[in-house]
DNA sequence: CTGAAAGCGCTTACAG
DNA sequence: CTGAAAGCGCTTACAG
């Protein structure tokens, strides 16, 4: 039952020519007549050969396959760049071979090698929490094999990464907060030894100063994971607070759902009372009632970004390695549960 | 920079040894020497030997890999399940290769040819919404690679497939509203031309007629994809309705959750009024309030199931292909949205 | 426009 | 316990 798959050799023997002729002839290479090709292309139909992309990619050094290791692939903002990265890399006539690192630095180095043996032509990554320097890339760079991380990234790491602007994003709804006339407000921070949170944390900090407001540290809260049960806690901690927030800034949407709910059943009015400003844009934000406020965090497009520029380097012949940091806009999406 | 890879050879070199013997220690092989395999090890070991796995793909005709393809990545579903694959396959040795057909049936058949050239070991798929047919099946069959279905699975094709028992989880689902003293049951349906939809409404029904209840067809309403939007049409549909329903199976969560909120509005309780349950157990169950009663269908345990069974075809000797199917068992997890 | 030859880096049946 | 040899199915530089 096995084994009869049909090779370039066997062609060559039904038409009386060679193996490079026939391998020629499937590449459409130009040095082939156009009667050979035909001759060729349609047998190989005919016997319904189809090209072993292993012994091809043995041969070439070049498999075609780009590596992917994410934190969790359940994770929607993961699923949504997985799914940016599988669309682009198709396109391109790329193949994704995935992995999830669960955030353990050993699993991580476990898997580079294992890339790096399967000889992928590029490796995509979003760190996982354990991993607190860049060692283990080091090797990878050196057999040339091009890297791109994205969202968590190295910052004392020379790489090619896709951000988005985080400070930047925090800043704008922050202001915005601001500008809905919120005066004393809130932040429910993520973890600080994660880049991305502090830059969240202080794009918060940056719009209060900018606007003459006082920094309250009594109105920042700090999570681990940016849970929904921490964002319960948060809300409580907020509700028993001598001076509640008329505004809150939560870090991701999952916080902020839950202070909206706690809230509410504390007889809070959102927006009227505390107006509340989410992180993601997860599918919740648009179904939690009232909606909510959040910025778009473009993870398909991430996804999309890294793989273009990886494919843009394992294609161009360049010797040298360059690194390159691409951020994405985000946006401030405005909905219900800031808008008064 | 790049091919500077070390290989068996030069480790052969290195020690005064032949190719064949590098390899076998390499592979613990019980007839070499531990001797020698401890020189080899501490050699391949300083010079950072890694073995190239498409050079041994190739010469052992065994990739190791498994090819996966789902009709979206971005759909929690789905994203649970890959999660059950690769978790299963990493920890057996294998890499996952994920391919999104987008619901295509050209694409579906793009992707297996590349699935075949690409001589994975096996091919975990869930079908996509224009398949109708397996004829593009027969061939990877014929190849002898193993196939393993989930969730949409073909019916007119003898395979393995991973399912859920839908229609004793509607009949499960449906019974609670009637024990739970509800008497006018509404549904709400996916598209009946697929055939888990068809199981939850004929699951409805089953459950209906054993309790002696009459089937009232102006409370089956039927959607195209049980998308939230529909959700809410179908609500708006109910409060118009003459007599309305007291509860409300609903064939996913998402339409259970636009009932909720669209009923509530109305100022309709829940549980009291109307009692609702969903289908699939997403994370918004948990966080919508009333939290919703929900089956959980076992995503990841269908991924994991299906990389279990495509294993064992894999390493299974035997010759002739065996076919199963696994049913997996749900779980009604009742909530407060039905519960009184 | 076509062919012969070499070789990619492994593995394994065979021989000793 | 170790080695020599063949070969997996392609691609490509070289030759004509």
């Amino acid at each position: 039952m096995k084994n009869n798959r049909i090779t370039l050799k066997d062609l060559a023997k039904d038409l009386n020519l060679s193996p490079s002729t026939i391998s020629r002839a499937l590449q459409n290479h130009p040095a082939i007549s156009d009667s050979t090709k035909k001759r060729v292309q349609k047998i190989a139909e005919e016997l319904g050969f189809t090209p072993n992309s292993i012994a091809s990619s043995f041969r070439k050094k070049k498999t075609q396959t780009i590596g992917v290791i994410v934190p969790r692939i359940d994770i929607h903002f993961h699923s949504l760049a997985i799914s940016g990265i599988e669309e682009f890399a198709y396109n391109k006539g790329y193949n994704v071979t995935i992995f999830q690192s669960k955030d353990s630095l050993k699993r991580e180095k476990e898997i580079l090698k294992i890339l790096q043996n399967k000889m992928v032509d590029g490796v995509i990554i979003c760190l996982g929490i354990e991993t607190k320097n860049c060692e283990h890339f080091k090797k990878i760079n050196k057999l040339g094999i091009p890297l791109v991380f994205y969202d968590r990234v190295p910052t004392d790491f020379d790489a090619n990464k896709i951000v988005i602007n985080d400070l930047e994003s925090a800043y704008l709804a922050t202001e915005h907060l601001i500008k809905n006339g919120c005066k004393r407000i809130g932040h429910i921070a993520g973890s600080q030894s994660t880049d991305i949170f502090k830059a969240r944390l202080d794009g918060y900090k940056t719009a209060l100063k900018k606007y003459n407001f006082p920094i309250d540290e009594s109105l920042i809260l700090y999570t681990n994971n940016l849970s929904y049960d921490e964002g319960v806690q948060c809300a409580e901690k907020y509700l028993s607070n001598e001076q509640q927030p008329d505004g809150i800034f939560c870090a991701n949407d999952y916080t902020a759902v839950s202070v909206i709910q706690v809230f509410r059943k504390a007889e809070i009015k959102i927006p009227e009372d505390v107006a509340i400003v989410g992180f993601s844009n997860y599918p919740i934000s648009k179904i939690i009632e009232p909606h909510l406020t959040t910025i778009n965090d473009r993870a398909f497009q991430m996804g999309e970004a890294a793989t273009k520029l990886l494919i843009r380097q394992i294609e161009e012949k360049d010797d040298f390695i360059k690194s390159e940091t691409i951020t994405l806009q985000t946006e401030l999406i405005i909905r219900e549960s800031s808008f008064r």
